[in-house]
DNA sequence: TCATGAAGCGGAACCTATTCCGTTTTCGTG
DNA sequence: CACGAAAACGGAATAGGTTCCGCTTCATGA
């Protein structure tokens, strides 16, 4: 199954490329080849389950079934389910960290940055509204794991950074706060409410971005 | 055990009164002799098993144990392990909620708004870190746990309120944001970094309350 | 007081995530 | 190529939360 691209559901994205990062064992370089063959076949048999029957009721024997691996194998190639998730949300997710680290403004340099973090902030909903299930697998899973997760520390940075520069005070407690609001817990239960939708979500949360970046001994920039 | 009162753990909070609130089946009224009984020998036995092993370790067959029940009269009394957290926490939640709803000000009624919000704030956190293991078990047991206790409504409630009435633009959701930024994780991930202390975050929290308050048509009163 | 239906009880059974460990596969070396 | 150590495998076993259901206790009212 699963050769170098070929058709995919709507969850794919693309071949399996040599990867990094968190919930996944050493280096690419001394990966067994049986190994990599089989890190191959469990995120497509997750990436497919979790497609057609919903995150939470796919469970671990399910995907080494599917994968035909034994459920050890999971457990070696990914720390845990949240691993799982984390490995399929990577792509999409080093776009974004592409883009907001040198792509064009104003999510990437040359914007002002309460404008910065604004378009980040933006996006950012996107991508959790977008992958909410994977998203919450991967920050529920155990009590602080979103803290854990190697793109977290990413986030945070930025925002920290951000923040610096627009002169907030308390930058690294705001950029934590930021993005806490942006839990996926937070932005579920803000899409499970009627009459809400991601565009109003990204345009409140861009507003208190900039609330948040204002730095109180200025006076707050003419808005209206 | 336990009688009326006696010496507690440092956990205790007297002896358990009629009450009333989530994860909890009816009303006091039709409540059969032995369930009342149950009740209270299992919140005396959670209690006490929690303060002694920590939350985390704590089993419901080891509750049940040491209450001299049944799993099942657990599951009855309380909808689940967070049921059992939500319970404990109760006490003190409703004794918060009696200030901030009507005592003395700034927390109650007669400050301004955004100073009434900065004080919530701040004896929330305080009510957080103090309870840290109970509030986490009651926030984290499942995804959604949070939004779905009797207390956050009212905490919710309060937050949108005084932004309203603060001027701030969407105050449902820079509620929901701020109690975000409040959660059990949150605040938990914040006390475990070196040299961060409740003082700091209730510091920086604060602050950050007031800059959520802020109409932005207004120029941001002076500070420093 | 006794009968009776409802409320509550207990704990075995179930479902899953996760761990453990004996076996198998790789792959660098001689 | 053959060996041996290291890496990876597989799946049975473990552990803990939650559900289920037949049995017991309560409380009402005749």
């Amino acid at each position: 199954m699963r050769e170098v691209s070929g058709t995919d559901s709507a969850l794919s994205i693309g071949s399996r490329a040599p990867a990094r990062g968190q919930g996944e064992a050493r280096a690419a370089g001394s990966r067994r080849a049986d190994a990599v063959r089989n890190r191959g076949k469990v995120l497509d048999a997750a990436e497919r389950l979790f497609a057609r029957d919903g995150v939470e009721r796919v469970t671990m024997q399910a995907v080494a079934k599917e994968a035909g691996v034994g459920v050890g194998t999971l457990y070696r190639g990914f720390t845990d389910k949240a691993g799982l998730a984390i490995a399929l949300l990577d792509e999409r997710e080093r776009q974004f960290q592409e883009l907001m680290l040198s792509g064009p403004p104003p999510l990437g340099p040359g914007a002002e940055p309460a404008e910065r973090l604004a378009a980040f902030v933006a996006g950012y909903v996107g991508l959790v509204a977008e992958q909410l299930e994977l998203v919450l697998l991967s920050q529920t899973a155990s009590p602080g794991a979103r803290f854990r997760s190697g793109a977290h520390a990413l986030w945070r940075t930025h925002c920290r950074h951000l923040l610096d520069l627009a002169g907030a005070p308390d930058p690294e407690l705001r950029a934590d706060a930021l993005l806490a609001a942006l839990s996926g817990e937070m932005i579920g239960h803000w899409l499970s409410e009627p009459d809400r939708d991601v565009a109003e979500i990204t345009s409140a949360m861009t507003g208190l971005s900039r609330s948040l970046a204002s730095d109180p001994a200025t006076p707050s920039p003419g808005q209206g």
